[in-house]
DNA sequence: TTGTAGGCGTTATCAA
DNA sequence: TTGATAACGCCTACAA
């Protein structure tokens, strides 16, 4: 029975009641190949029944410059972030690569006051920022020194990024819901204003502010319109803060209710797609007979609706690993473009 | 323009280029009551400016004995937790507490094969446990010396716990439902069993194995049955392992195919209850005219379903927050159960 | 208010 | 294969 209230035990003290030096019973935990198994595992079995569980994980740090964590800066208040399943997804990515390298993760949120100094003071080896915001970009507390760091759904002068083909994948959708020859058009976008309001934006600051990726797929509905020849007023489209089903349940009310009613929806992501559906659906709205509705994202969830979504589908959990690779140097650093897939369901066939 | 190339400054380098002791530059981040605001301010302003960010995380952590870091243990592959509501809930109320008292988020699966070295080995000041299942905790690795630990939905000699009223609030929705005299009921539960597929269980297995909570849950149940006089065999109910859609919709198919259709499902999660209703509606049963149905936790995605979910409600939130305030020691140490609520809803009135 | 110095528990470089 | 020893960077008595 040890004693439970005794100081933690050290490596030294294990050395000295094994009778070896503690370089050896530091070996026996990091250098199996610098001692002899029969040794080590004799050293392993004591040190377990002594009650000591290996090396102060400070210590080491410490000693080796090296914490095993890596900081995973999502864009959003917490809540936000893990309620989203794109977010989930990514971060499922990232954990599976860190779960093999022995890597673990510390969860960070952009939206903290002093960010930088919270990065600066946390103890991991470096980051992955995840879609941050452009203002925060501005600010740039993103270039850590000596902090390998890995920009995700956005770009960080110096850093290796993962991104996704969000102009193409925008133009696809749209030029597929386009083919329809809808009456009117309107777009339900994520963050495309620096404010927390649902809101029409105006047409002075289009591409004005806006989180990259959702810059991006602006432009690349933008590009369809114009192959299609549309033209489309800022006054229909929608900026949407968050992506969380209340916001977009009034985006999508807003827009329905103009007395121009769309007739083709261009969502920003799947949420607020299915948002739009159920919005269509309560107000007697048959969808795609009288709305098409196009998501963006290709989230699993989508599957089991009906009717089922029309997106364009990216890989998130993917995205994660590669980000984790990146980040382990498992891969080349980079700049990564993933491809995405139109995905045609019944909501806009 | 400092260069890159160098080493990381240390606090050392600092006070000699400062002309100030070491002690000086610690007191400048660490207590600023020990010096001038003036001084204070000066040194911080000089450090900024060559680049010096405040004193390493790991060094200072292997003086003070602290790190700043707890480590959340989620009981699932963190993919599965990170995409389900209740859990996001519960980490939110987590990470707002911790935030407040600059303390970090690390995330561990309770699924990794090494958890307890890596439990060990990892820099957290200590645990908060999530619900984890019962054969983890035969193995009790939960019981780190020195590190504080803090259960959730579920119990770890002697650390404090949170949990919920499941028996009060499973008897309590039971009841209620079966007021409406259903002919057939059937249970779709979670975690009942130790295995990773969906099945019905075996009546000599009913209590045995399953998480804390999901026992707790079927007792609930198992009491109302026995007030209202009703009978449920094993073979009514069905073990989902994971809560996610893909296997809630075969549990729920595979209840509504039985000859004798059950006319109530009591579900042991929202998630269950929705992906229920939608395998229902699918197979042309109305909800709640065919069929009542009724979930457990309250998660806010049901606001927006047709028909709107009758349920328990359960502060997840909260829970999340008490256990961070447990871990810091804001609040005394002892096992909090939370009230739960019921929420009547359109699938059973 | 400021400076000095010892030690937190490791790991890595040597030499033995 | 093993053992001694010097860092790693910081915090905090304690002394000035």
């Amino acid at each position: 029975m040890t004693d439970k209230l005794m100081r933690r035990l050290t490596l030294k003290d294990v050395a000295k009641r094994l009778n070896v030096s503690t370089a050896t019973i530091s070996n026996a935990f990091n250098r199996p190949d610098q001692l002899s198994a029969e040794l080590r595992n004799s050293i392993l079995q004591e040190c377990e029944s002594i009650g000591y569980f290996g090396p102060n994980a400070a210590a080491r740090s410490l000693r080796t410059g090296r914490t095993g964590i890596v900081g995973v800066v999502l864009s959003d208040k917490l809540s936000f972030s893990l309620s989203d399943t794109v977010a989930s997804q990514f971060l499922q990515g990232i954990s599976e690569v860190l779960d093999e390298a022995e890597y673990n993760m510390l969860l960070l949120s952009s939206h903290e006051d002093d960010l930088q100094n919270r990065m600066q003071a946390s103890m991991v080896d470096g980051f992955i920022v995840y879609g941050h915001r452009p203002q925060q970009y501005t600010n740039a507390p993103w270039s850590m020194p000596n902090k390998q760091t890995i920009a995700v759904d956005s770009f960080i002068t110096g850093c290796a990024s993962v991104n996704v083909e969000n102009y193409q994948g925008a133009k696809t959708i749209a030029n597929h819901a386009l083919r329809h020859k809808p009456e009117h058009v309107a777009i339900l976008g994520l963050c495309l204003l620096d404010t927390d309001r649902v809101c029409r934006i105006r047409e002075d600051e289009l591409f004005d502010y806006a989180a990259a990726i959702s810059v991006q797929r602006l432009h690349g509905y933008f590009a369809a319109f114009e192959e299609n020849g549309y033209k489309v007023n800022a006054e229909n489209i929608w900026n949407i803060p968050n992506n969380v089903y209340k916001l977009a349940h009034q985006a999508a009310r807003e827009a329905l209710q103009m007395s121009d009613r769309p007739t083709l929806l261009l969502c920003m992501s799947d949420l607020i797609a299915i948002a739009a559906i159920q919005v269509a659906q309560k107000m007697g709205l048959r969808v795609p007979e009288d709305l098409h509705v196009v998501g963006f994202d290709g989230i699993p969830d989508s599957v089991n609706l009906h009717p089922t979504l029309t997106t364009i589908h990216q890989q998130n959990v993917a995205k994660g690993r590669i980000a984790a690779e990146l980040f382990l140097g498992q891969r080349e650093a980079k700049e990564e473009i993933l491809k995405t897939e139109l995905v045609i369901g019944e909501s806009c066939p």
